[in-house]
DNA sequence: TAATTTGGCTCAAACGATTACATAACAAAG
DNA sequence: CTTTGTTATGTAATCGTTTGAGCCAAATTA
């Protein structure tokens, strides 16, 4: 029933220990060898025991992805993403949700880490930006991949994937500007989240490049929730002869929903009197009325990405350096919410 | 660093196999024993390696989580209820989203099992509903939890959740009924689903039971997504002089938004001239305009529920026979796609 | 009281891999 | 034809737990 090393090194005719390097694809293994133990490892479908590997290696095989995100497709991209690299290395996954307002997360993440034996983490954000638990698992000496919004950190060496949402942001201004739009509101999300400064600093930044006056007044600090929209869009228009907005940019595609759900309510016509866009290109972004104007953030990729760097840091020590910090820049997704399609 | 069972044992002055017992809940142990080894354990924060105990048990402390599902809210939520208890218990989860039309996909599933010693499966639909799978599964004399949509099934004596979507549809039926609706239309989600016929035939009955004659032109045959809402709605309303349909049953969520989308391309208003309901409560459904009426399906309750079922068959064989079959049936929802509200 | 069961605990052998160390084979060089 | 240095392979200890056999004393039975 269950094969082990010792079946597979018995059918070669070698010692396990051989297996073991072929497995491992480690060196000094003659070819004639290697494909003798293959064809035994094939004809017997040996897998060997995780449970094994990770007591008797020094790294384990296994990885952790750590989030805080209330958005189920973007976990689920991410996880997806680690996933597939997973499995073509030979890791298992231990996912670890947790809640970064939980005074217990980071005992509970310790916690994890011990038991499972974990050989790395992906950290995406908005844990990927404390610092306070970047410290912590630098002191234990842990290996780690963050995820964060960002536009890169020459001053920082650790292994970084940034999503340049300032990029992004700025080409969506500029998007908005181009369709002649003047008085652009913003509905931030978290606070906390190094996204939504981010986000904000390209469209102010936009905005000054266009000659426009930033004005606090069109800037609404929310949280990245479709209520959060809602609100938002309703505080920003209610009054709107002062103002004379003419396009509201939410912070993600949940706030832009939510904008778009005010803006029926107060039967604002959109793309026609107020233009609409949202961030992430999250899947119901193609299923609002009108659809959504967006950027489109290819989280399965970076998620990849991020496994790969990771894994690459915790076995062999070759090309560590090069390429350890990548950036992403989401890329503008024209739909219905801000211009009729032809 | 790390602390072993070795350290605790020294500590509480025992062997390390009276400190196993107490971390296993064994019998056997005298009270006053079990507090020292307790107080040594908590002194220590020792963290049993998990490593060690899968590979020297005889089950392991992993349980696995198979989906198929498109729908990130349902599988986060899944996972989430799993995990939940899985921490609770000291149990790892992997996860594992697979393709079912994939030729590949039982030997992954296979491999994946043999890798990590898994000591039992928590199935969600429409892979609990494989019968080629579930006989794999029993020839291995794996242990697993199904959950699907049924009423329950006498004659089956393995552990089930079943989601009774029959009477959650009837339900929904009922209440069109009863707002007057006479021609209420059905658009189908994937026919290979066991959702779909639940969802149909208590869509059938409930017409039935009120002496409306069930129409086969009324039910349209799709999948369960957006666009097939959309083609659906479409389908059925775009020469609705003959049908006069005034209400439309998505066969969840998506394909609800999907038809309300529909509606909106035909300036169809609703509810005022066609109700729409859905399925399945999703996150989204609050968020479409007009809210959706639906059912509530409470995932995260009825994973928790699956993984205590597992890990009762996998760990103390007592009460085993009872409460081996479980049936959820989800609750209508009333929002403003059915009814006007007050 | 002697004989037997039982509770409470110890000891040593797995579990299935990796790791460090030791050895064998085979060149090329002296 | 030995020496030296690689390259290829094998051996034994180890990882941290569980498991099963076995021991001793206390409790029960005859």
């Amino acid at each position: 029933m269950k094969v082990t090393i010792n079946d597979v090194a018995k059918l070669a005719g070698v010692s396990m220990k051989t297996v073991s390097r072929v497995i491992n694809n480690e060196p000094s293994v003659r070819k004639k060898t290697h494909d003798i133990v293959m064809a035994a490892v094939k004809e017997l479908n040996y897998q060997p025991n995780l449970a094994a590997r990770n007591l008797a290696g020094t790294s384990s095989y296994a990885i952790g992805l750590v989030y805080d995100n209330p958005n189920a497709y973007y976990v689920i991209d991410m996880q997806n993403g680690v996933l597939s690299r997973c499995r073509k290395e030979g890791y298992e996954l231990v996912i670890h949700p947790c809640s970064y307002a939980d005074s217990e997360m980071e005992n509970e993440l310790k916690t994890m880490i011990q038991r499972s034996r974990i050989a790395g983490l992906v950290l995406t954000p908005p844990l990927s930006e404390q610092q306070a638990l970047i410290d912590e698992l630098d002191s234990m000496n842990m290996h780690y991949v963050r995820i964060l919004s960002g536009r890169g950190d020459d001053s920082d060496n650790s292994p970084c994937i940034y999503v340049n949402d300032y990029a992004a942001a700025y080409e969506i201004t500029q998007h908005l500007l181009s369709l002649g739009h003047k008085n652009i509101a913003f509905i931030c999300g978290d606070e906390e989240h190094k996204s939504t400064s981010e986000r904000l600093a390209g469209y102010q930044q936009a905005l000054a490049d266009n000659g426009i006056k930033n004005r606090e007044e069109l800037v609404y600090r929310g949280e990245y929730s479709f209520e959060s929209g809602v609100s938002g869009a309703k505080e920003l228009l209610k009054d709107n002869n002062a103002l004379q907005i003419t396009a509201v940019m939410g912070g993600n595609d949940e706030i832009a929903a939510g904008a778009l759900f005010a803006a029926r309510l107060m039967d604002i016509s959109i793309p026609n009197e107020l233009a609409i866009t949202g961030f992430e290109d999250s899947p119901f972004s193609k299923q609002t009325w009108p659809k959504l104007t967006t950027a489109h953030q290819d989280n399965d990729i970076i998620s990849q990405h991020a496994a790969r760097l990771l894994f690459s840091k915790t076995r062999g020590a070759r090309n560590q350096d090069k390429d350890i910090q990548r950036i992403f820049t989401p890329s503008l997704v024209v739909r219905d919410s801000s211009q009729i399609q032809g």
